[in-house]
DNA sequence: GTAGATTAAAAAATCGATTATTCTGTCTAA
DNA sequence: TTAGACAGAATAATCGATTTTTTAATCTAC
């Protein structure tokens, strides 16, 4: 048992990449803010190398720009590029989701309804509602888990991390985040009933009203 | 004018990442691989640090698998994902297609004859066939450049280097070779005539005819 | 006063060396 | 004979320092 087992990111780089893709999704930067990297190693306290290496990792992944030789910048936000995301959004997580509801076993019916569970129970102050964004992005994944496809599953993910920056612009909106928060019991109940084109409506209405609340933050914005 | 105008990738990092993305996607290294990352450095003439800063975006990007702390591997192919990356191009393109028709103008109609007509043109024997491929990518590329969505262009390139992967891992086959080249000039002539639903289902004819070439390349494979 | 050149300061990119980890082959004890 | 421990070699990850490039400020000529 001389095994520290360190699970997956014991490594500087990896956990500086899971803390600043966290924080580019979160708000914690202004979109179009440049990066001075020295800044950045002194506040996450890593080393250069493993933070150039996560910042290049996160500009792959579409969460910085890397210009010519003049370092890393938070991408610009836009309507068009809002409108683009839950357009996309909607189309390949209904296509998930209908397959998902064609597949799924009974494996994910359990961790579906446990997955909407501990989301309806989070508490939305703790931690600056940080456990309430892990949850929710858990449950989102949850549910079109199963559709079979790797890659489909990869874009929906970028996807759901590029419009949570829209999202996660203002503070919580409590009115609309209930009616939120009950479709998600609503997705659960149509999708257990196996009813793919009932589930996969109501989640097109589902994104639809997020991206609402995303568009009227962008437009408050700043 | 004292401007060296270097435009893009004079940067160490930048040429390093195209050059071995170029050779991950042409199948010069093999699946599965590890890549040795002082034998790289030797064979690319690049330093440590412009070398793993491209391993790293490459990994994010899906070229290769990034493995706790035993550095980089090139990923394995299986029949599942190359059915998995055929079908969702099936829908991605199809979808892509449909917006392109819908919003392309006059300067779109003329590029897509000029890129078919350069296709056309290209001397397959040269440069391995580098300079088709890269032909044959632009062709592509400008069919569905019209269609308004940052994000599905970003997505089909990458399944499009995916999709390679398997596509060249063998010789070039002329008969078949010659079928799908016909079909580049017919997608031209339908999309001028702005037909959408001719279109996409030359387009779904167009990806299954090579992805029967990409499966039996794999099923010879090694 | 302004456009263009010059230079000093700041920042990014890269290099060479060090440290930490994993791999491989050998040995020992049951 | 073989499972496990160990040591040495190989490799990956990281650090600190250097080099290169960009940015900003000042100066000069018109």
């Amino acid at each position: 048992m001389n095994k520290p087992m360190q699970l997956s990111s014991t490594k500087a780089s990896s956990s500086i990449y899971d803390l600043l893709r966290r924080d580019l999704v979160g708000g914690r930067f202004k979109a179009g803010e440049k990066l001075a990297i020295n800044t950045l190693k002194e506040q996450y306290q890593v080393g250069l190398s493993p933070l150039r290496e996560a910042l290049n990792k996160l500009a792959a992944y579409g969460l910085l720009i890397q210009e010519n030789q003049r370092g890393f910048r938070v991408p610009k936000l836009s309507r068009e590029e809002l409108d683009d995301i839950a357009r996309l959004r909607t189309e390949l997580e209904g296509m998930a989701l209908e397959r998902a509801i064609a597949h799924g076993d009974a494996v994910w019916e359990a961790d579906l309804l446990a997955a909407a569970h501990r989301l309806k129970r989070a508490d939305i102050t703790l931690d600056n509602g940080e456990e309430w964004e892990r949850l929710h992005t858990h449950f989102h994944r949850t549910l079109v888990a199963p559709c079979g496809s790797v890659w489909l599953l990869r874009f929906i993910e970028q996807l759901h991390d590029q419009f949570d920056r829209y999202r996660r612009l203002g503070p919580k909106m409590p009115t609309i985040r209930q009616e939120l928060d009950e479709q998600h019991h609503e997705l659960v109940e149509l999708a257990l009933q196996r009813d793919a084109t009932a589930t996969r409506a109501l989640m097109d209405d589902h994104i639809h009203k997020s991206y609402e609340v995303a568009l009227a933050r962008y437009q408050q914005h700043a």
